[in-house]
DNA sequence: GACCAGTTGTATCGCACCGATACATCGGAG
DNA sequence: CTCCGATGTATCGGTGCGATACAACTGGTC
């Protein structure tokens, strides 16, 4: 039970190091996971709902402060972690399921890696990578056995979708390489987490 | 009014040939389009339903066919075009408006490239092109934008993003130049349709 | 100072789609 | 003979998307 979904994640991740407005945190999901995978108001707001249910954040509505005019305030909402939220992210954070590399979900996680512990980063790319292997199978084996009924466009489309499937894997074995052969360390790469 | 989406569209364009049951229809889309786009029977049959109702597709509930034992034939519904099925399709593979390049609509409308006319090909090649162009604009300006707040792995995400957006326009631009250089015909490739 | 456009911000509604599931029949392998 | 996997139709709940509405702040322009 409380299976956790992918943008209950995203949410969760992109709350860890500062609570942010509705608004901001669509900009900011926009902005790391591509322009593609925008999520719209109608799936974050409810799913805002939703996780203030069940006790995961709370919102903190930005009070006037002070003796300021009467009302006119804007209605600003701030969401935060609460305890039991940091505590999902980090249950979430260390599991490897077959949930971790989905077609809609391994974005989402890896986007989270730097908070990732090495052995989990490695078997979710490992996984991730056998998942679009049984898929490149899939292709290879439809397109194979295309000899009959084929027009060349969507003979084409076969050809270009299983390139698509090859580089994604070699992406994933240079990432897998990489884990492999770096210190082990929780924060790899160049970058130290930012100040 | 009447939008056709794209569900329907590729109904139309696959009950061009033959009739067909919801079950070979599944399979067929999904063979044309790859695994990914596989679409569920719980969009299908719905699908159906509405597009009967409006008068594109009818079905041929075959009947027992002479005096067999009573009622155990399995039931198999056949869906056939009607002449205004056909003149939908017709109208919808001489369009082309922005929804032909879509994210979701493009494939459909490329895996029936071999049914529409070469000048329309070439529009909805380079309606897709800058639209991707677009992305693409957006992508590195996110990326350049990113000095600060990134770590490693958000970085590495994006990167790949690019790349997979460039991969995919040049690709395009292989498939214009085809069809530039190419007689203008409306079936072109060494694959005459298949008999 | 008046006006207008663009951005920030919250919120909802209808609709389409997906995943799971249920059920039934058929062909063949063990 | 029986079980399994493919064929086949169908629905249900949940969830995400696109469009839309509303509101206030921000900044530029004449």
């Amino acid at each position: 039970m409380t299976k956790t979904d992918v943008l209950t994640l995203a949410i969760l991740g992109i709350l860890r190091d500062q609570p942010l407005h509705g608004y901001q945190i669509r900009k900011r999901l926009g902005a790391e996971l591509g322009p593609f995978r925008a999520l719209s108001y109608g799936s974050l707001y409810p799913c805002l709902r939703r996780m203030v249910e069940a006790g995961l954040i709370e919102s903190a509505g930005e009070e006037p402060a002070g003796a300021s005019p009467a009302s006119s305030r804007r209605a600003r909402i701030a969401y935060s972690l609460t305890d039991a939220g940091r505590t999902r992210l980090a249950e979430e954070l260390a599991s490897a399921g077959a949930s971790s590399w989905d077609d809609d979900a391994f974005d989402v996680r890896f986007s989270l890696f730097a908070h990732t512990d090495a052995a989990t980063r490695l078997r979710i790319l490992e996984g991730r990578r056998s998942r679009l292997s049984e898929r490149l199978e899939e292709v290879a084996e439809g397109l194979k056995r295309m000899h009959e009924r084929h027009d060349a466009y969507t003979a084409e489309l076969q050809r270009h979708g299983l390139e698509q499937v090859e580089r994604e894997i070699s992406w994933l074995d240079r990432l897998i390489e990489n884990e492999r052969s770096a210190p082990g360390g929780d924060n790899p790469g160049p970058t130290p987490t930012g100040h």
